[in-house]
DNA sequence: TTGTAAGCGTTATCAC
DNA sequence: GTGATAACGCTTACAA
């Protein structure tokens, strides 16, 4: 079943069936009719080797996102961008294939890339594993337009769609210092990406502006987001006498939560807390968690609009844009 | 740059760069290192559109998950088994596209399923939107291997991995009843879908195998993977006076901890609870929840084993794989 | 060990 | 409005 049998049912030409099938030039209103009859009659579907072969272009984009163990809440956000990404490419008819890198091995990005060596792919969505431009750019080889998506690198002009980590982050932490607050602390990850970066110059940026000291006691950078670094975060900004906290990622967060539990410790009156990335968890600490909401589905659905434009020849109006981060409030941090 | 181009350059036919190339048949050892260099100097990839033409193999298979709203546990479970089927396939050069469906649409099922039109994929994962076989019964036209993921189908004779819902439900209620419960709710979904039914089959079978009456009043069965239908449901069973809930869902889990927070009832002296899935916030919940984990990163694994094997032309020897899923005890289930 | 040539299913150029 | 025909880049009989 194929465009040639179409022909050889109708008595019209190939050309003239390829030609109604994709409304390339006009046909006669009898020949349409035929065409499309016997289209349906043998469940015709185009070949998509064929196309490719002539027109160049799969209609396939690629996203590339980092993943980590089992149940960790990290591929939840990205798997909502994913999501996003996936109705948008949808809507304009294009396939999504995934790849993923370890995000604890960035050395290992490129290992298992194999989708790079494959020359058929129109466009890239590309969450890069660390902050530097040559780590990713010879994903640029491939020769299709790539956008940026969650993080930045350094130097690179490539489109890039993120949340406003740094001003969400001022934000959360005038609503503890408004909640009376002076020592707070910030506990994050030392990782080479960009949310971790912006996060914490958000953190410093705000001490400055509210004219707190900068407390290196205060402040923790762990090497790995997870639950138990959390903990350990936070017993050492409590032993230097935190009187609110403010976990910059949600493993941090969860680590943080359990230590200010397990040592009996009231929340906020003793300690407040806000936290980053919004899970149904955060509805059941006692008490119910106040933290930063990123949009992730729409992040991943911007990033599919900006590259679907380049693919069709557009330069998009930004090279950057910002989806708001905003702060959900319900209890832990104070008032 | 084609094979053409390095014919050219080693003043060899294209024929034997093909066979140098892809190693199907013997070419001298001189002509090898030519092509060799010739390819690396062009950084020659092959044009997948062509190789397909002739193959009609394009070592692409296609997932197809449900996704639901934004921050869902059950997001980061088909993103697990999406990874571990990513992985599998990477080891054998397959590429992964993704297709979501609403699980709360099933009858949407086919509207998004654009891969469905194109002739290109080799294999299919399904995860499958409802239990009816008719249901999904229009995926086999694409002519290709399916293999089933976490749910099965009535009828129809397609390869199924999944986890070992029922045996690990009876597991869960006998852990409750040794601890000396006796009118143990079930809190479940009444989704038309295996596992659910799966779940709620080996509730009743294990209070028959106990000697446990069967008391209606102790069984929800909700129409959404929600916390508020899960403190809705634990509202209904304390009403009538349940003293352990299993919860089959990792959702309405999460709302049955928030009621009996709110309500105050100290878990497990006067209720004992056993949740389904295994995330992170299962730690922080007073006391710790004991819940079941199921392995989805080896349920996506599997399933891609068994495609890879019908793709090679092999049947597999089982036609039916149950991953065992298991109890991560904690405190929450008493004694 | 190597080469010639057909053909996969389209699209696109040109001519009628 | 329509049709021949070349071309896309590769694989694979068949031939030497």
């Amino acid at each position: 079943m194929s465009i040639k049998t179409i022909a050889e049912m109708t008595g019209l030409s190939i050309t003239t069936v390829s030609h109604a099938l994709n409304g390339t030039r006009p046909v006669s209103q009898r020949s349409m009719e035929l065409i499309n009859e016997a289209a349906a009659q043998i469940n015709y579907r185009p070949n998509l080797a064929a196309q490719m072969m002539k027109t160049h272009r799969s209609r396939t984009v690629a996203i590339i996102i980092p993943a980590t163990e089992q149940n960790n809440s990290t591929n939840c956000f990205f798997f909502d961008v994913l999501n996003g990404a996936k109705s948008r490419l949808q809507e304009s008819g294009y396939e999504l294939i995934v790849s993923t890198y370890p995000e604890s091995r960035p050395q290992d990005f490129f290992s298992g890339m194999s989708i790079l060596h494959r020359r058929w792919i129109d466009g890239i969505l590309l969450v890069p594993p660390t902050l530097r431009y040559e780590d990713i750019a010879r994903i640029e080889d491939c020769g299709v337009p790539v956008v940026l998506v969650d993080r930045w690198v350094k130097g690179g002009k490539l489109p890039l769609v993120c949340s406003n980590n740094r001003e969400v982050t001022v934000e959360a932490m005038k609503v503890l210092y408004q909640a009376g607050r002076r020592r707070i602390a910030f506990i994050g990850a030392d990782f080479p990406n960009s949310t971790a970066v912006e996060r914490y110059q958000g953190y410093l940026d705000v001490l400055e502006e509210l004219g707190l000291p900068r407390d290196e006691l205060l402040i923790c950078r762990m090497d790995a987001y997870s639950m138990s670094c959390g903990m350990e975060a936070a017993r050492r900004v409590l032993g230097a006498g935190a009187d609110a906290i403010f976990a910059a990622n949600s493993m941090l967060c969860l680590g943080t939560v359990k230590e200010l539990q397990e040592q009996g410790i009231h929340v906020p009156e003793q300690v407040a807390v806000i936290g980053f990335d919004n899970y149904e968890w955060t509805e059941i600490t006692n008490p119910p968690l106040t933290a930063v909401t990123q949009n992730a589905s729409l992040m991943g659905r911007t990033a599919s609009e900006l590259l679907l434009q380049l693919l069709d020849g557009k330069q998009p109006e930004q090279r950057v844009v910002r989806i708001p981060a905003a702060l959900t409030i319900r209890q832990s941090h104070g008032l």
